[in-house]
DNA sequence: CGAGCGGTTGAAAACGATTTCATCTTGGTG
DNA sequence: CACCAAGATGAAATCGTTTTCAACCGCTCG
């Protein structure tokens, strides 16, 4: 094993202290350019890296930010963590930082003790998650939107206009009995679309009947219990949103198992553009989000934060509605 | 911010020099049950957490390991690094470890001396990353086969025992003329599948037609191709197996389109179980693998090796053989 | 001609652990 | 009773940076 090259060995090289060199690394202090150029060139030769660790504990910083993942055993199976991980990592990169994974049940001191800061998602109504990393003082920014009203550091998608191109586009093809899927209340971005979905419907001109919304969890045995319950109160909606594809997804193979066609006999809206979403028959329509570019925007914020540079603030990235084949015009026999 | 508690602090409310703190903590020496139980003590009260960036900068480690993702856009999507990733992650945990994301694009002098080793994955037949990381004497295991018939630290399935259950299935089905959609021969996941495939075959007493054997990208469209490839010689499988599930996907939707009904006029066989499988229509037929549990098993060798401890070497995981809709009994004119 | 003043550089003290080696007790042994 | 080994603890060096502050140099200015 060579043995590693250290800032002394720089110095030496140039004939320096190792002051100087830290200077014109960090830029701190003012150096002569010959100076300057002198120990660039050194640097280079010697292939010399600054040491992280060193820097890590003078400078109290360890150069590492964290995905943090709440308990639930296969989230992170979901493309969704994938994918804002792969934007973390991609622009941590640039800035000298590391991503690691933080589940949140093995949230030890000394994993703490190892980040310097996080990005949250999933965040719940009143999260207890956000008062801990506000009441421990570790700095986060939110991925999508809930925590606390009063925080300003978060990404999310441009919910309303996708909602509002998608309910649009049901209203086009002629649906006026919509129907809705919610997930676990308890989670915001439920909440949210929910209360967008309500609040466009409204705006056509339509009344919202209540019998044809149902709750379940998000999975498909949550979409396909929560259509099932709208099922069995007599009622039926000719289109139906949920809250996500992964919800849709079950609905409308419930409905499937039913007997019912989709989308003939009903159409299905999902929320998120899934992978699944355009393999399965039929594909689902949706809003496609990119969570990658949030991974980016959040991983990019974070660092900012952590630099102490300025940022702005709510960052909405654009959505696209994405019409497939679970949705069409309304039949005759449904109007 | 209150001030952290250092190993200073609790010597100090011991009445002891950090040098007993330390080593009652690291039990390098020996210390009296008494003054080890007081020093345990006071950690506990004091919630004494030691400093990682410190630890790091003497002991010469990080306590990092990455997980390794060879350079392709979008390959974190996949739940298989995903899963791996989680496995990883947990075992990393209960051994003062964390785990961090590294892509080939972005591996730089500093990003390498932040981990202490890394879970190689997707290894081709003479991997340049292999070599790489030998050369520069970074740790590390593999997750799959590949990379170098010298390696003895990797974790892999039990591929053999996978497709044998699949193709006696196929056979008992009553199967006899069997294809092969091969991915990118580069791989040594795709070579060895189809090694295995063919001497399961063979020892069926068949013999291989190599016009039903195509090879394509590792996607949709690369299965489609493939499969297009072996109808445009003029001959047709009844059976058909492929590298993987998302090309057996390709395939199958590639067959619909031209109006071939599966399983009826061809049984497809997948490979991976991967999340979509169980959801399309007809649902495919594949070997399911834990890459949970793979991640896992990496985790824990490769710390093994970097903390000195002893493991055993290769590890090979149970598979499970899951019949789905995409197979079924040949049917008559199709003898 | 000395004081004052930018502009550069260096000496030394952190940062918080681990580790080597010395020192100091004890208790046993011849 | 002297000596020695073993057991328990401590002093000090070290890991590789950053940072604070002092020192130095050559000028200009009064």
């Amino acid at each position: 094993m060579r043995k590693k090259v250290t800032i002394k060995d720089v110095a030496r090289a140039v004939g320096v202290t190792p002051t100087t060199v830290s200077n014109v690394l960090n830029g701190t202090n003012r150096i002569s350019d010959e100076t300057r150029r002198r120990v660039l060139q050194a640097v280079e030769e010697l292939q010399y890296t600054p040491n992280m660790s060193a820097r890590a504990l003078v400078k109290r910083r360890t150069y590492t930010i964290g995905l943090f993942i709440p308990a639930s055993p296969r989230v992170l199976s979901d493309s969704y963590f994938a994918e804002a991980l792969r934007g973390m990592t991609e622009v941590a990169l640039q800035y000298g930082y590391v991503v690691s994974i933080i589940y949140s049940d093995g949230l030890s001191d000394s994993v703490r003790q190892r980040i310097d800061g996080l990005v949250l998602t999933e965040l719940k109504n009143n999260d207890e998650y956000v008062q801990y990393f506000k009441r421990i003082r570790m700095p986060f920014v939110a991925l999508g939107r809930g925590g606390d009203p009063m925080l300003r550091d978060y990404v999310i998608s441009d919910t309303n206009r996708g909602i509002r191109e998608a309910i649009n586009h049901v209203y086009r093809l002629g649906h006026r009995r919509m129907g809705y899927l919610l997930g676990p209340l308890g989670y915001e971005y439920v909440c949210e679309r929910y209360r967008i979905f309500r609040c466009m419907h409204a705006e056509l001109g339509l009344s919202l009947d209540r019998r044809l919304c149902a709750t379940g969890e998000n999975s498909r045995e949550g979409g396909a219990l929560a259509i099932h319950a709208i099922l069995t109160r007599g009622v039926r909606p000719t289109a139906i949103f949920a809250s996500t594809d992964i919800m849709a997804l079950g609905a409308i193979e419930y409905l499937h198992e039913r007997g019912l066609r989709v989308p003939d006999d009903m159409s299905v809206i999902g929320f998120d553009d899934a992978d699944f979403s355009k393999y399965v028959r039929p594909s689902i329509t949706t809003v496609h989000h990119d969570i990658y570019r949030a991974g980016r925007e959040a991983a990019s914020m974070l660092i900012a934060k952590l630099d102490g540079r300025e940022y702005k603030c709510p960052v909405i990235l654009p959505v696209r509605f994405v019409p497939r084949e679970s949705t069409s015009t309304i039949s005759l026999d449904n109007q």
